[in-house]
DNA sequence: GGTGTATACTATGTTATACGAGGTATCGAC
DNA sequence: GTCGATACCTCGTATAACATAGTATACACC
C-alpha cells in the first residue's frame, strides 16, 4: 500500500527501534527488515533510513558498530541501548494512545 | 496526553473530516468537538484547524457557508461533502492498514 | 458606560520530517 | 571486465502542525 507521506511522519523513529529492539542489524538489512516485518505495508528508502540512524545514535537510543569480522563488505551495525528501550516503550504508549483517539473519532463518523 | 507533534501528522485532516462526517460544525466549535471526541487525547489549536478547513475546502472536501441566521456572531458551518468522504474512506484504509503494519512490528519488539 | 471574558475568524513565520535523487565503493558471477 | 547486488552517504525540497499575534462582536457585571 502507498502511503500519504506525512502519515508516516513520528512513526518511523519507532519503526526503527522497535526493528532493532527484536535484533542488532545494519542499514541496508533495515530497509528490508521494515518491509518484510510489516508485511510489506511499509517500504522506507535508504535516504529515510540512514539520516535517522544517525539521529537516534547521536541521541544514544542505539549504538552503531562497524563490523569487519564477519561481514564480507565494510558496514556498521546497530544494536538498541537500554536508553533507546525506555524511548521505545515511551512511543509505543503514546502510539497506542493515538490509535485510541483515532479509533474513537472514525468510529463515530462511520455511523453518522 | 501530550504527544509529539509529529506523530499527528497526516492524521489532523482526517480527523476534521471525520468530525465533520458526523455533523456540520464551524471552526471554532471543531476544536471543542475533537477535544471532547476524543476523550481528551486530542487537542488541536485554531491556528492549526482554521488553515486546514480553508486547504479542505479549496479541494473540495468541505463546503464552508457563512451562517448569518441563526447564529449571534457570523460564523462558517462547514459541512462535507460527497467527494469529502470518499475522501475520508480511503484515509480511513490507510490508517487501519498503518496500525496493522505498526501492531506487527511492535509485537515483534516486545517479545524480543 | 466602561471593562472583561468568551466567541469566532484570519494570517504569518518556524521547525523538522520523510523522501527523492544522486553519488561512492566493494564483491561475486558470467 | 562488465554487470548487478550489496552497502553506505548526502543534499535539496515540500509540507505539516503549531505558536503567536491580530481583528471583531456579544454579553454580563459593576
Amino acid at each position: 500500500m502507498r502511503f500519504d507521506r506525512e502519515l508516516l511522519k513520528g512513526t518511523t523513529e519507532t519503526f526503527l527501534l522497535a526493528a532493532l529492539a527484536e535484533s542488532p542489524c545494519h542499514g541496508y538489512q533495515l530497509v528490508e527488515q521494515l518491509k518484510r516485518r510489516s508485511d510489506g505495508i511499509f517500504e522506507l528508502g535508504e535516504g529515510t533510513v540512514y539520516p535517522l540512524l544517525y539521529k537516534l545514535e547521536a541521541k544514544g537510543w542505539i549504538k552503531g558498530q562497524w563490523d569487519s569480522d564477519t561481514a564480507l563488505r565494510r558496514r556498521r551495525v546497530y544494536r538498541i541501548t537500554p536508553r533507546g528501550r525506555r524511548q521505545l516503550a515511551q512511543r509505543t504508549r503514546q502510539w497506542e494512545e493515538l490509535v485510541r483517539g483515532m479509533t474513537l473519532i472514525l468510529k463515530g463518523a462511520a455511523h453518522a
